[in-house]
DNA sequence: TCGATTGGTACGTGGCACAAACTAAATTAG
DNA sequence: CTAATTTAGTTTGTGCCACGTACCAATCGA
């Protein structure tokens, strides 16, 4: 391998510095359309589910009591909407509105196209390879952040 | 849309969920040693350098404003401290106490442990070539697609 | 020298996250 | 069938983080 290149940083900075440039990004596209980090996540697991308070605060790793407040933020700006559980007086369930679905699709769409500019530096190949290894990573261990769609 | 035997992520998502396990690591090692993940940031570039508070911020991509709470709350750890630079008024010149830095130590060691746990997944090769993509996509300045706000 | 620029702070606002205390619904024990 | 317990969620209080505005002091430029 001719030295044409910088030295690469060790796995431990790569990824480091990796997921500040990814948060980075999707912390600017946040706040282009007036959220924070936290409600894209918020938001980006109500496109798919209905959860009730305290699944989302496991998903987000948060104190159930953060979950209030931030639900009740974005139930303020029209985007979601609680409603109580059939089978269970206790428990609320948190949906998109419309409007927050909107939103949702715009914010992924910049998104999806904010990521693939900053792989486009990559060959086709290579983002293939880097995106099968980053899947082992998040894949692997009990884990789960964000399980699969 | 890769139709491969295991089900890869798209690289935006690979990605993305990747960043949010990084910084979760990295916010629990921060919690861990009372400190905040830009906090984290913050020591770990006081490390190499004495910046000016303006420095910082451009480094952290913060308003001058809030580095002024950022420092003075480490300062008031006895973990960082400010000094007038020599040759300006004006500016004044943010380092590490020897306490800050025994703090930096540790928690890069601990940084240093998780990530390579996380890693430990991959096979050695696959670590080297994962490192080697990162490296590419952080390495590449200039690629700021977001005009100031 | 005077006006403009630069580096930094102070203050007010709001979001984010937690812990502890509390309510109400559901479940379990006796 | 009550009584005790667990579970879901909110409330309140604290502290950090980030921003914008306004402001001050030092420096620079004409």
């Amino acid at each position: 391998m001719p030295a044409h290149r910088p030295p690469d940083l060790g796995i431990v900075d790569a990824l480091a510095q990796l997921s500040f440039r990814v948060q980075g990004e999707l912390g600017k596209i946040a706040a282009e359309h007036g959220l924070s980090i936290i409600q894209l996540r918020l938001f980006g697991i109500l496109r798919d589910r209905t959860p009730a308070m305290l699944e989302l605060a496991r998903y987000l790793e948060l104190d159930k009591s953060s979950m209030t407040g931030l639900v009740h933020r974005a139930e303020r700006r029209g985007l979601v909407q609680r409603s109580p559980a059939p089978h269970d007086g206790r428990v609320t369930q948190v949906s998109l509105t419309p409007q927050g679905l909107d939103l949702v699709r715009e914010c992924e769409a910049e998104v999806g196209r904010r990521i693939h500019a900053l792989a486009s530096v990559l060959t086709g190949p290579q983002r293939s390879q880097l995106a099968r290894l980053a899947t082992i990573l998040v894949g692997n261990p009990g884990q789960d952040l964000t399980p699969p769609r």
